[in-house]
Formats: C-alpha cells, sequence, structure tokens
RNA sequence: GCUGGUGUGGUGGAAUAGGCAGACACAAGGGACUUAAAAUCCCUCGGACUAAUAAUCCGUACCGGUUCAAGUCCGGUCACCAGCACCA
C-alpha cells in the first residue's frame, strides 16, 4: 500500500476547515483551554522550519485537549506593524498595506498546509483598523491615567532607520533590527510609565508558571536594588544627593563621582577652576554612545572638580569631587559617594587618582591591594556608631540615622526605564493624540476611533527625523476636540510591541465592535492557559505585555492580574551547520520543499522528534526519513489488519504503557520522547506480527494529535470508528495494566552487575533476594564471602554487598 | 565580570525522585528479496581484551568527595550557549 500525502493531506484539511472542527464555542458549558503561540510578523521571506515548531507543539497539546473534552482556544493572527515591510514598501514602491496582504497570504497557505488546528475564525492583524482603534483605545486609557506621557531626552536613534529605538531594542550599540550604528539625540517622545509597575512586575512572577530562566531574565532585566539616598552638604552651600545600596560604608567615603552630564556643572560652573579641563572632558563623554563608553571603559578615566568640596554628613570630612563617565546620569541621582575600599570601580579610580582608601568593612584582605566587597561575613569598623556591627545591621543603623538627622531615606532603584512609545515612522497605529496651543496634548475623543493611518505617497522618513506623517498638512491639522481651535495631530506612530501586547485579548472576542473584547468573553476565556514563545521575547514582549494587562486589570477592563498562567520556551531549530538558520548564510529549510517531499505529518513528527523541545536542536535533512517511515509502516498495519474488540493479552502491558506515556509526555513537554514510546509500540506490534481493531484505534488516537492526517485517512479506510478522530475522545489507561506481571530486575553484587532474572512484578525482598542468589554467576561471586548488605528496589535491581 | 543553562556513542538524543548508561531514531556494516537498483524485511553497531552475542576491565567534559549504588547529589576546574553588562 502506498501512502500519498499529497491527495490526503489538503483533503482532511479542507474538511476540518468546511466542518469547523477547530473553532472554539461560544458559550459553551465545557471547561476552557486557551493555547496560545507568538503570532507570527509576516516577514517577505515566508516561512521556514523554525516557525512550525512552537505551533506544532501546542497543536498537540490542544488536539489532545479537545480529545479530552475541553473546549479550546487555539487562535493566530498576524503581528504586520513593522519596519521591514516599510521598508520593502519604499524600496519598491508598493504601499506597505498591498506588502502586508501579500505576506500574509503566503504565510497563511505555508501554515494551512502544515494542518495546525488553529481557529481560522479568529484570525486577527494589528494592522486592520478594527483592531488597532482598540491599541488606540487603551493608549487613550494610559494618556488618562497619566501613564502616557512626553518627555524631552536622549533618545537612541537609529541613523538608517531614522527612527527612536527603545532601550530594549540596542544591542551593544546598534540597532537590534539593521546592525546599523545608534547614536544618542534629543527629541520630544511620548513614554509609558512601566516604571510604575516594576514591582508588581516582579511580584507577580509568584502567581504564574513560568520557566526559572525566564522569571530570572525578567527580574534581572526590571533589576530592583533597595539602599539608600544620601544628601552631602557642598562648600557652595547646596546639595549633592547619591543613591548607594552600601550606606553602611558612608564613614568610608573618601570621594564623589558625578557623571558629565549631572546638572551641578552647570550650576558651579564659575566657580570651578578648572573648568575647561571640565568641558573638555564632558565633550568627550558626549561623543561616544553608550557602547563606547561602556566598552572602552576598561581604564577609569575622569577629572576632578577643582573649587567645591562635598561634606560627608557622618563626619563633616571634606572630600573632592570627580567627574567621570563611569557613572550614568540615568541611574540613581546620576552621583555617587566613592567608597575604594568596598567597592572594586570606586577602587581602580582611586588607585589612579591616589585617592585615600579607608576600611569600614573587616573581614577581607588588605584593601589596599583589592577591594572587599562581601557584604555577608563583613563586620563594621573605623566607622563610630555603628562600628561592630553586621553589613546588614548597619546598613538599618544607618537608614535611621540618616532619617533622623534629615540627611538620606530609605530609596528602591530599578534598571527599568520609561518605555520610549514613539516612532518616526509610517507603518504603525498612529498615536490618537493632538497638540493645542491652548490646551496642550489633547486626546481625540474615543468616539473617533479609529484614528486611520492615512494614504500618503513617500513614507521615506524625513532627514530631520520626523515621521513621514509630518508631510501631510490635511492630516495633520485639525481642530482642538476639547476647545476647537487650531490644532496639529501627533505624527509619531506607535512602536510593533504596542499591537502584540493585548492581542491575547482580541482572539476572546475579535469582532466585537463596542469593546475590545466583551466581559462574558474575557472572563471565560483568562487567562491565557498556555503561552508558548522563544526566548528572545522573555524581557521585551512580555513585560510590556504584562504591564499592559496589569493596567487593564486596574481600570476593571480584565479579570486576572497576569494574563499568562503558564510560559513555555522552545529551542531554536539551526541549520545543518549548527548555525542560526539565516539567509545570509545560507542554510534556511522551507517547510514547503519538506510538505511536498515527505508531507505535513513527517515534518511535523520530525520537528518534534529532534530533540529536546526547549532546547535547540540542529535539522538533519537525513532523519527526516526515519518520521516518514514510522507512518508508513502505521499505514501499512491495515493490511495485518484482524477483527477484535479489546486489546489482546500480549500488547496490554504496551498499549496501557503507552498511553500514560503519551500523555504525561504532551503535558511535560516532552514531545522527542512521545513519540519514541509511538515508536517502541510501533515495534511491540511488529513483534505480535497483526494488530486488531480496538489496538489500531487506540493507536490511531494517540498518534493523532502528532500526525492529524495520516491517522484520519486510516480512521476513515479502516472504518476503525464512528466519524472523525477528532470527534473521538482520548483513550484511558489503566494504572495496574501499565506494568507485566514478570519483569527483568538486574542482580549485582557489590554494585557490578552480574546477572540479570525474571521475577514477579510484586516479588517481596526475600523471594527477589533468594532468587537472584540462585543464579549461578551470582553465587560464583559471593561463594565463601560474608554477606554485609541486601538490598532490594522493587522492580530495579538486587545488589549484594559482600566483603571476604 | 554577573545571572541562567548545557556538556552522554560516528550523529540527533533517552535515562521516574540516587537504582541495569546509550531508549527511540539517523548514519554505517552484513544478510534476504531483486536481472539490477530503489523500497522493504532480518542481524550487528561505545571502547579494550576476545573465536565468542563466555568472562573481565574501562567509559556520561576534567579532578576529588558522599553512598551498597553517581550521568544524576556535594566541592573544585575547564569548555560552550543565552541574557545582562561601570546599575553605585
Amino acid at each position: 500500500m502506498k501512502y500519498n500525502h499529497l491527495e490526503v493531506e489538503p483533503k482532511w484539511q479542507k474538511r476540518w476547515e468546511e466542518k469547523g472542527c477547530f473553532h472554539a464555542e461560544e458559550n459553551s458549558q465545557k471547561e476552557k483551554f486557551y493555547a496560545l503561540i507568538e503570532f507570527p510578523y509576516p516577514s517577505g521571506q515566508g516561512l521556514h522550519v523554525g516557525h512550525p515548531r512552537p505551533y506544532t507543539a501546542l497543536d498537540i497539546v490542544s488536539r489532545k485537549k479537545r480529545l479530552q473534552g475541553y473546549n479550546v482556544l487555539y487562535p493566530i493572527g498576524w503581528d504586520a506593524f513593522g519596519l521591514p515591510t516599510e521598508n520593502y514598501a519604499i524600496k519598491n514602491h508598493i504601499h506597505p498595506e498591498e506588502v502586508t496582504k501579500k505576506n500574509v497570504a503566503r504565510f497563511k497557505k505555508q501554515i494551512q498546509s502544515l494542518g495546525i488546528s488553529f481557529d481560522w475564525s479568529r484570525e486577527i492583524n494589528t494592522t486592520d483598523p478594527d483592531y488597532y482603534k482598540w491599541t488606540q483605545w487603551i493608549f487613550l486609557q494610559l494618556f488618562k491615567k497619566g501613564l502616557a506621557y512626553k518627555k524631552e531626552m536622549a533618545v537612541n536613534w537609529c541613523t538608517s532607520c531614522k527612527c527612536v529605538l527603545a532601550n530594549e531594542e540596542v544591542i551593544n550599540g546598534q540597532c537590534e533590527r539593521c546592525g546599523s550604528e545608534v547614536i544618542r539625540k534629543v527629541k520630544s517622545q511620548w513614554m509609558l510609565k512601566i516604571t510604575e509597575y516594576a514591582d508588581r512586575l516582579i511580584s507577580d512572577l509568584d502567581l504564574v508558571d513560568y520557566p526559572p530562566r525566564v522569571k530570572a531574565q525578567q527580574k534581572n532585566w526590571i533589576g530592583k536594588s533597595t539602599g539608600a539616598e544620601v544628601d552631602f552638604k557642598t562648600t557652595e552651600g547646596d546639595i549633592l544627593t547619591v543613591y548607594t545600596t552600601r550606606c553602611d560604608t558612608l564613614f568610608g567615603a573618601t570621594y564623589m563621582v558625578i557623571s558629565p552630564e549631572h546638572q551641578c556643572i552647570e550650576k558651579w560652573q564659575d566657580k570651578i577652576a578648572n573648568i575647561e579641563e571640565v568641558r573638555a572632558y564632558q565633550t568627550e563623554a558626549a561623543k561616544k554612545s553608550d557602547f563606547e563608553r561602556t566598552e572602552l571603559a576598561k581604564e577609569k578615566t575622569g577629572v576632578r572638580i577643582d573649587g567645591v568640596m562635598a561634606i560627608n554628613p557622618v563626619n563633616g570630612k571634606e572630600i573632592p569631587i570627580f567627574v567621570s563617565d563611569y557613572v550614568l546620569v540615568s541611574y540613581g541621582t546620576g552621583a555617587i559617594m566613592a567608597v575604594p575600599a568596598h567597592d572594586t570601580r570606586d577602587w581602580e579610580f582611586a588607585k589612579k587618582f591616589n585617592l585615600p582608601i579607608i576600611e569600614v568593612v573587616k573581614g577581607g584582605e588588605d584593601v589596599q591591594k583589592e577591594a572587599f566587597t562581601d557584604c555577608a561575613t563583613g563586620v563594621m569598623v573605623n566607622s563610630d556608631f555603628i562600628t561592630g556591627l553586621s553589613v546588614e545591621d548597619a546598613k538599618v543603623k544607618m537608614i535611621e540615622w540618616l532619617t533622623e538627622k534629615g540627611v538620606g531615606r530609605a530609596k528602591t532603584n530599578y534598571k527599568l526605564r520609561d518605555w520610549v512609545f514613539s516612532r518616526q515612522r509610517y507603518w504603525g497605529e498612529p498615536i490618537p493624540i493632538v497638540h493645542c496651543d491652548k490646551c496642550g496634548y489633547v486626546p481625540i475623543p474615543e468616539s473617533e476611533l479609529p484614528l486611520k493611518l492615512p494614504m500618503v505617497d513617500s513614507y521615506e522618513p524625513t532627514d530631520t527625523g520626523e515621521s513621514p506623517l509630518s508631510k501631510m498638512t490635511d492630516w495633520v491639522e485639525t481642530t482642538c476636540p476639547h476647545c476647537g481651535g487650531k490644532a496639529h495631530r501627533e505624527t509619531d506612530t506607535m512602536p510593533q510591541w504596542a499591537g502584540s501586547s493585548w492581542y491575547f485579548l482580541r482572539y476572546m472576542d475579535p469582532h466585537n465592535n463596542d469593546a475590545l473584547a466583551s466581559k462574558e468573553a474575557l472572563n471565560y476565556w483568562s487567562p491565557v492557559d498556555w503561552y508558548n514563545g522563544g526566548m528572545e521575547h522573555t524581557t521585551l514582549h512580555l513585560l510590556y505585555s504584562r504591564f499592559w494587562h496589569k493596567f487593564l486589570y486596574d481600570i476593571g477592563v480584565v479579570p486576572t492580574p497576569e494574563p499568562y498562567a503558564k510560559r513555555t520556551s522552545h529551542g531554536m531549530i539551526l541549520g545543518e551547520n549548527g548555525e542560526k538558520m539565516s539567509k545570509s548564510r545560507g542554510n534556511v529549510v522551507n517547510p514547503d520543499e519538506i510538505v511536498e517531499q515527505y508531507g505535513a505529518d513527517t515534518m511535523r513528527l520530525y520537528e518534534m522528534f529532534i530533540g529536546d523541545f526547549e532546547k535547540a536542536a540542529p535539522w538533519k535533512a537525513e532523519s527526516i526519513k526515519g518520521c516518514r517511515r514510522f507512518l508508513e509502516r502505521y499505514y501499512n498495519l491495515q493490511t495485518k489488519l484482524i477483527d477484535g474488540e479489546e486489546i489482546r493479552k500480549e500488547l496490554e502491558t504496551s498499549f496501557h504503557k503507552t498511553i500514560k506515556k503519551v500523555g504525561e509526555d504532551i503535558e511535560n513537554i516532552k514531545f522527542n520522547t512521545a513519540i519514541a514510546a509511538l515508536m517502541a509500540l510501533m515495534n511491540d506490534i511488529a513483534n505480535v506480527g497483526n494488530i486488531n481493531k480496538a489496538e489500531y484505534r487506540v493507536f490511531s488516537i494517540l498518534l493523532n494529535p502528532f500526525a492529524p492526517h495520516i491517522t484520519e485517512e486510516v480512521w476513515c479506510e479502516a472504518k476503525l470508528g464512528e466519524g472523525m478522530i477528532v470527534d473521538n475522545s482520548w483513550p484511558q489507561y489503566d494504572e495496574s495494566k501499565c506494568k507485566a506481571d514478570e519483569i527483568e530486575i538486574a542482580v549485582q553484587v557489590n554494585g557490578k552487575i552480574k546477572a540479570k532474572l525474571m521475577v514477579p512484578a510484586e516479588a517481596g525482598q526475600t523471594e527477589a533476594i533468594s532468587l537472584a542468589k540462585s543464579d549461578g554467576n551470582v553465587q560464583k561471586a559471593i561463594n565463601g564471602m560474608n554477606i554485609i548488605k541486601e538490598i532490594y528496589v522493587k522492580g530495579r535491581l538486587v545488589n549484594i554487598v559482600v566483603k571476604p
């Protein structure tokens, strides 16, 4: 029998869609299950074999959950705004909307050829005005709550994209997308106050089931630290405030450092004796990008400010102030107190500038030779009223003292910055705000949403850095919704992250015109039960969408504080050479070819069998055959089909064991071993020589989530049961039948294997050991020795410990 | 440097919670079928010593430890991957 996937697969895909087999039910009494994959960006290159890995994985989960009686929502859509499309449009003089339409059509066709059980009736597209209406609506709510604000600030400017980038999008001083140099530029930007949610974004990680590495990365990114602010008086009579996590070391502060951008330099310019030198240093620092500053900072540089000194509040000592670029203006207060004895960076700097190093924490080596930074074991010395305390106690005491004297306070800081939300590009959601000279920034009325992206002739970014929209005077000039006077529209658009920050909510009720989703739908479907995505999105997308969701929770729109109950991450599929697949490396594999040659089922099976789902794995064209062979053996079982409505005794254990294993492995994202178990069961069946209807039925259902087309075909051809497999239910296993009556155990003497023998599965210690001792090899090994100990692990082994 | 992770045959990878290392595949070799090839089926397949699928020894990056028993636990070292990187 020949299996023709080219004919069979499209047939079933069509039938499923016609019958709406995978459409999530509305108003269902069933228990819900919401599975979510990161919706793709429809790029011009089409799908590569990496895309289907997560889709297939959650497809397996979804299909199994449906068979188990759940009302499953497994949707897909398109995250279609974004720069590559816009750049392509510019280059080829086609409207981005056209480009998007074309790319979506291609992606859709490719994905549908894989037989993923997406609910296509809920397909969404972030560039659809009916969709971005609600993206804009959320922005307006943020604005109304004061969480969206405009700020003049130095931004990351990509010289090639001519566009502002979020800190998160700058990799080693280069644009994440195009790799061009990123420089600093001062611009007025829309910002979102994600920092207001920093604490909850950390603490609510306790509510969700994410892999530890994902949680760790999120915490790391937010970078919470607790410490204190300390006010230093200066000889100018003003105050220089620093942030420190080590206020216990205040007695060891021998100098201060401010960042080159610190405002005090302007304030003190008339008093600074060496102002030229300081200015020159500032200029040097400004020339460097952030990347260079950190990169070149192997050797510390700086300039001492002559003419102004700071006064240490704990002992009244005058200490010098330096300007150095190892202090960042954007973190803490942009100024630090330097304690060279107990901070590595301060120590390096002190050595270079020959500054005093005073030990205030005892427990390390000579602080003149190396900084002692351990907080756990140290004891305070040379520190007046905190001498003798542990570091932790000293911190507490010091904060009390500072607070009492009014020269300091406890303070928490975060590395996380507010989210730069403006983009000076065309292909994004317009920001629904107008600026009126009289009223300032005014939101447009919600009734006017969506604010549609106007058609323009040219999407080229302007050299001034304004959005292409700024050239559209008709669109820009408008009236103020507040006073009716002349006003102009915001011409910046939103970043690509906007549409993807809430898309999972829209799937719950994708065609609603009155709300982003109905209350009923939100209450029924929230939260997402299982969200799978790439590690590359753990710090950006995941954090942004959790932030938006928390905001929506606060204003009563969504019912849960966290959007995703469970998150898993898939490993990348690498090229044959073990490198990341990319066009430039020429190692990209197109799934179309695999589907054509071997069929979607084989492709799915191979992608799941390739290795641990959470780890990267190299693609091996040679290995795919094994999966195809397995499916053919399954298909050809039809020629060995016999009657029988019950699983036969000789296959009972194999079947029950496999039902258990496959079910558990799917839940634990161990698809590779689930498939291995099915292959092993196939081998058991081959040994028996034939298969009966009951057995074939169970095998088909177990295999169905992995290889849905061929199993439906066999089900139908061999008349295994009613309707389609998708109308049936997942088989049950009987725990007592998962183990054979007799099992093989190993017999060791002193931990070395001497024999293997069959014993009753339920054998007790005495029985097993006496059986073990009856073995010839074992007898030889223990003969004439004293038995010290006898160990029996049920169903596993016997170990006899002997001594001469 | 910090955080998280990984290291097992020729290859991809298995191994419950400390209990038979190498499941399941791929490749390779041998055989059957065939005029032949492909496909299919059967056998072998970590290494050493072997006539042997007898026995023995070695073997999960490296060194040491705990244990009747270690890929798994503990201490140290090395390598690689990812993220962060002067965050006071």
